[in-house]
RNA sequence: GGCUGAGUGGCAGAGUGGUUAUGCAGCGGCCUGCAAAGCCGUGUACAGCGGUUCGAUUCCGCUCUCAGCCUCCA
C-alpha cells in the first residue's frame, strides 16, 4: 500500500511521513485563544485536525494529540475588564463553551490541553536559558524581547528575508526593540493586569513563547508534526521555531501543517473584520454533522467558501449516504475492499478528504444496488462505508436517528405530532382519499418533514 | 514593495501529459395512486497568450484576475 504523504510547510512540498519513534506520532495544534465563542474558522482548526489524528490512528499509529489553550493575552484582559469580572472566570467560561462546540462538530478530545497560565514556570525557564544564550534581552521597560538576528534560519518557515520585510508596514515600531522584528517573550504588567513575578519583574508571557514552552514540555523538544491555520504560519511559528531551536539546539519539528482559511464572499472570515459566523449561530440552522461535512468536502489547504448553499449541499449529500445504510445491518468485511483501497489512497494523499468522501459516494451507490439482489454483499459493504466514514469522524450516528433529528436549534414539529399526522394519513390512503393523504404530506413537507411510502409503511425524516 | 497560494462544467469541488471524478441542481426514463427515496441514461469544463510535445486542462514562460501573510488573527 502507498504511504502516507503530508504537505510540510518548511520544504514546500508533499512528503513521505516518517514519525521518529516507530509507530508514535507527537501532534501539537495551536489552539483557540478563549476570550469568545468559537467560528467556522476556528471549526475547520478542530475538523481538520481532529480528522488527522482519527486517520493516523486508523493507520495504527499511536497518536499523543496535544491542543494548547491560551488562556491570558491582552484580548482576554481587555474583555474581562470590560465585563468586569476576573479574567480566569471569562476564560473558563469559554472553554466550557469551546469544548461544547466540539461535541457538537464530532471532534474527538485532545489527549493534552495544556493553558499558558499553567505553563508559567516552564516558560519563565526558556526564557531564562535564551538569554543566558544570547538569544534575548531585557528592555528598559521591563519587557523581554527576543533578537531575531541571533538566530540564523529565521524566516525558513514563512520562507522571507528579514531585509525583505517592510518592518511597521501597518504598526509603530517599538522603540525598546533592537530589531523592528524582535518579539516579546515577558510582557511588564500595567497596573492592575494580571501578572506572575519573574526576574524581570511582574509580568505575563508573550504569545509565541507558551507554545513553544508547552508544545516541549508535553511531546520533547523535537517531535513530529505541528499543525494549526495557514496565518500563524508567520510570525507565530516562526517565532516558536526560533525559540524552541535556540534554547534546546535541535530540531523542534519534522513537518509542519497549515490549514487554509475560511471564507465569505471571497475574504477571509475573521475576528478582525467581523465577518464571521460562530459555530453556535451556525447550529441553529444546521446539524452539527453537516457542518463537519462541509469542512471535510474540500482539501484542508484549500480555502473553504461559506454559504447556506454550502450547507444545504452538505446536507443533501449525508442524506444520501445515511439513507444507503438504513435497513440494512452492517456485517464486517474480511478483505479490504476496493472502495477501502481507494479511500485510503486518497487520504494518503495530504489527507485528500474530497477524494476521500467520493469514494463513499461510489460505495454508497453499489449499496444501494445491492440492497436489492444481494443482501450479504450489501452488510459488507455497508460496513466498508463505515469504515471509511470513521476516520473522518462522519456516519457514527444511528441512520434512522440522524435522519429524524432536527436540523438545528431551531422550533421543530415533535415527533408525536409528526406520528399523529402520518396515522391520519394512512387512514385517508386506505379510504383512498388521495386529496387529504397528499395534504398531510404537503403540509408536514413545509414543516421540513418528508414522507416516504414503502408498501404499507410510511417512514419519515427532516430536511 | 517582498513572499505564498489559487483560477476547472449551472454551483461546489477532486484529479490527470492521451481514457467516467464525486455531490448538488437540470433534463429523459424505471418505480409509485401521486410523491419521496432509489436505480438507469444524459453535459466535448479546465482564465488568456505563447512555448515544449505525436498530443497539455495537466509541464515551462509571460499576462490578467483573486485571496493570504509581512500588527493581533485559526
Amino acid at each position: 500500500m502507498s504511504a502516507l504523504k503530508i504537505f510540510n510547510t518548511l520544504s514546500r512540498q508533499k512528503e513521505t511521513f516518517i514519525p521518529i519513534e516507530e509507530g508514535k506520532v507527537g501532534l501539537y495544534v495551536c489552539g483557540m485563544t478563549v476570550y469568545d465563542f468559537c467560528h467556522i474558522g476556528h471549526a475547520r482548526v478542530m475538523v481538520v485536525f481532529d480528522m488527522v489524528t482519527r486517520y493516523l490512528k486508523y493507520l495504527g499509529y499511536s497518536v499523543k494529540y496535544v491542543r494548547n489553550i491560551t488562556d491570558i493575552d491582552d484580548k482576554i484582559i481587555a474583555r474581562a475588564a470590560e465585563a468586569g469580572e476576573d479574567f480566569t472566570a471569562l476564560t473558563q467560561r469559554f472553554i466550557d463553551e469551546m469544548h461544547q462546540d466540539e461535541a457538537s462538530l464530532f471532534v474527538e478530545k485532545p489527549a493534552l490541553e495544556p493553558l499558558a497560565t499553567q505553563s508559567i514556570g516552564d516558560i519563565l525557564g526558556m526564557i531564562k536559558t535564551l538569554i543566558e544564550k544570547e538569544h534575548a534581552y531585557a528592555g528598559d521597560n521591563g519587557d523581554v524581547y527576543y533578537s531575531v538576528e541571533s538566530f540564523k534560519n529565521y524566516g525558513q518557515l514563512s520562507g522571507r528575508q528579514l531585509d525583505d520585510m517592510n518592518a511597521g508596514e501597518r504598526v509603530e515600531v517599538d522603540k525598546n526593540k533592537r530589531n523592528p522584528f524582535d518579539f516579546v517573550l515577558w510582557k511588564a504588567a500595567k497596573p492592575g493586569e494580571p501578572s506572575w513575578s519573574s526576574p524581570w519583574g511582574e509580568g505575563r508571557p508573550g504569545w509565541h513563547i507558551e507554545c513553544s514552552a508547552m508544545s516541549t514540555c508535553c511531546l520533547g523538544n523535537h517531535f513530529d508534526i505541528h499543525g494549526g491555520g495557514m496565518d500563524l504560519q508567520f510570525p507565530h511559528h516562526e517565532n516558536e521555531i526560533a525559540q524552541s531551536e535556540a534554547t534546546t539546539g535541535e530540531t523542534f519539528v519534522n513537518t509542519w501543517m497549515h490549514n487554509g482559511f475560511v471564507r465569505i464572499d471571497n475574504e477571509k472570515m475573521s475576528k478582525s473584520l467581523g465577518n464571521f459566523f460562530t459555530v453556535r449561530d451556525v447550529l441553529k440552522q444546521y446539524r452539527g454533522e453537516e457542518i463537519r461535512f462541509f469542512v471535510l468536502s474540500s482539501h484542508y489547504r484549500s480555502p473553504l467558501n461559506y454559504s447556506d448553499e454550502q450547507l444545504n449541499e452538505s446536507r443533501s449529500a449525508l442524506e444520501r449516504l445515511y439513507t444507503a445504510l438504513r435497513n440494512i445491518e452492517p456485517v464486517t468485511n474480511d478483505v479490504k475492499s476496493d472502495y477501502v483501497r481507494c479511500f485510503e489512497k486518497a487520504m494518503n494523499d495530504d489527507f485528500n478528504s474530497a477524494k476521500a468522501i467520493s469514494v463513499l459516494f461510489e460505495c454508497a451507490n453499489d449499496l444501494n444496488k445491492l440492497k436489492k439482489t444481494d443482501t450479504e454483499q450489501a452488510a459488507k459493504t455497508a460496513a466498508d462505508l463505515l469504515l471509511m466514514a470513521q476516520p473522518l469522524g462522519l456516519l457514527s450516528q444511528n441512520p434512522e436517528d440522524y435522519l429524524q433529528s432536527t436540523t438545528g436549534t431551531n422550533d421543530a414539529i415533535a415527533n408525536d405530532e409528526i406520528n399523529r399526522l402520518i396515522d391520519e394519513r394512512l387512514q385517508a390512503k386506505t379510504d383512498k382519499n388521495w386529496a387529504l393523504a397528499d395534504q398531510i404530506r404537503d403540509q408536514l413537507k413545509e414543516q421540513g418533514v418528508i414522507l416516504e411510502d414503502s408498501g404499507k409503511e410510511t417512514t419519515w425524516r427532516r430536511q
